[in-house]
RNA sequence: GGAGAGAUGGCCGAGUUGGCUGAAGGCGCUCGCCUGCUAAGCGAGUUAGGGGGGAAACUUCCUACGAGGGUUCGAAUCCCUCUCUCUCCGCCA
């Protein structure tokens, strides 16, 4: 959400980033909104001031012993003009809220304006592409094929979608958790969350998935409850409405969770392989900073998730999201895409923005720095560290041999127990 | 699921015969003084959100004692509903 008063005073910016960020929103009933909420709040204020006045005046006449049921039965009707008052100023509130929360986010001034995805300018390129001498598959192929991924008996038990680790490749996916974590941690000063996989409708709000992406979300019948389409929830919203003080900050977050997406509206997209699908692991890392450090901290995140594809030896490259491709929350972006050989393109498997205090503003995240006066919103940030299922996806189709099997990465070898092959014959054990 | 107790400022904790209590006291924190370090001591300050005025420092008003509603001229204090926390019993991984 962005800060009302800047709304306020910068309405022709709000609508030519809602250009550039192909959006189709109409502000106009913003300044009509407001100056009638303001109008409202103004004469309420007005009676409510003058019903504190004379209550504190009949509090003193009582005290006196005399008579004050003239003035009472006077305040009799300024009380029920401001009961009715207080009845309609929230529709004028709730109203401009709404407009408010559906805004999104001023992108940064380095974000370039373009169209789509097409237009992400690559800032930095890493590792070779391998040639393979021989024509490399898709990763489902590979899976399936080695008896370590199974689409078929899992559509079965949830329907498309989904995906059955077996044997190795559930060990994969679990030293790769165990992997990231470790490194997150103790090398990167991140302090290890393990949070609640469903959250309630104002962590949803706090982050930005609500009201605006509700039908991308899971919800749990009967309660007020979500499955999280992404640790950023959860983690972000460890520090709702609290004020942190200026000291502990930077706070530096790693979570491993499930994440849950109903990928509406991407029907027929990626539906092989485990690209796009309703159930994956992420390694999440977040962040809340003072604002100043905001964008500093975004590069160090960002390098942060980048370690793990270089000690995994996974071709990748940055690019930095343009206006028509940014999300909704964010101010910045830098996407991550690792080189997908069996499927011939670069693929995103981690995407790490800046919310400045977009999402700190709705989640009303503070902190109070020493000797200073008052509290000011903390910038959050996040970034996938990284997507697990995708990152299995990369090294299936990087690592495949000839023959079928798949090596493992050096780095990975000890997470998964010395093996440091999968071949249909090893996974039968 | 049954029976109780509770929810107050950054924290602890008063206040529940309704009326200068935005909130005692303490801790913490900030600034100053003092003491040749440290500790202790003294003085002052220290909630947040919003509206108006001001370039700003600042100032003025409104709101908020878990949330929402009600009673009343007036509610932290009385009534109702909800949420959450804790204790005991039951059930259960």
């Amino acid at each position: 959400m962005l800060d009302l008063k800047f709304v306020r005073s910068n309405l022709d910016s709000i609508r030519a980033m809602l250009k550039n960020r192909q959006y189709d929103l109409d502000v106009s009933r913003f300044e009509d909104l407001d100056q009638e909420r303001r109008k409202r709040l103004t004469v309420l204020e007005e009676l409510r001031h003058r019903r504190n006045h004379v209550t504190d005046k009949i509090a003193a006449m009582k005290k006196r012993g005399e008579d004050a049921s003239a003035v009472i039965s006077e305040m009799k009707e300024v009380s029920s003009s401001i009961k009715e008052r207080e009845k309609e100023l929230p529709r004028f509130v709730e109203e401009l809220n709404e407009l408010l929360m559906v805004i999104p986010n001023m992108p940064h001034e380095s974000v370039v304006v373009g169209k789509d995805e097409e237009d992400n300018p690559v800032i930095r390129t890493w590792g070779e592409i391998g040639k393979m001498d021989f024509e490399p598959l898709p990763h489902w192929e590979i899976g399936e094929n080695l008896g370590i991924l199974d689409f078929a008996r899992a559509s079965r038990l949830a329907g498309s979608r989904f995906a059955i680790y077996r044997g190795l490749g559930a060990r994969l996916e679990r030293a790769l958790i165990n992997f990231m974590l470790d490194i997150h941690t103790k090398e990167h000063g991140y302090t290890e969350i393990l949070p609640p996989f469903m959250v309630n409708s104002a962590s949803m709000t706090g982050t930005g998935q609500l009201p605006k992406f509700e039908e991308d979300l899971f919800k749990i019948k009967g309660w007020d409850l979500y499955l999280i389409p992404t640790a950023e929830v959860p983690v972000t919203n460890i520090h709702r409405e609290e004020i942190l003080s200026g000291e502990e900050l930077p706070v530096y977050y790693v979570a491993y969770t499930p994440c849950f997406r109903s990928e509406a509206g991407s029907y027929g997209k990626d539906t092989r392989g485990l690209i796009r699908q309703h159930q994956f692991n992420k390694v999440e890392l977040v962040k809340f900073t003072r604002p100043e450090e905001s964008y500093d901290e975004l590069e160090k995140l960002t390098l942060n998730a980048e370690e793990i594809l270089k000690r995994l030896e996974l071709p990748y490259r940055m690019v930095s999201l343009c206006t028509g491709d940014l999300g909704f929350s964010a101010a910045k972006t830098y996407d991550l895409e690792v080189w997908l050989p069996g499927q011939n393109l670069y693929r995103e498997i981690s995407s790490c923005s800046n919310f400045e205090a977009f999402q700190a503003r709705r989640a009303e995240i503070r902190f109070k720095g020493k000797g200073t006066r008052g509290t000011e919103l903390v910038h959050t940030l996040n970034g996938s560290g990284l997507a697990v299922g995708r990152t299995v996806v990369a090294i299936l189709e990087n690592y495949q041999q000839a023959d079928g099997s798949v090596v493992i990465p050096e780095s990975l070898k000890s997470y998964m127990g010395g093996v440091d092959l999968i071949s249909s014959v090893k996974n039968e054990k």
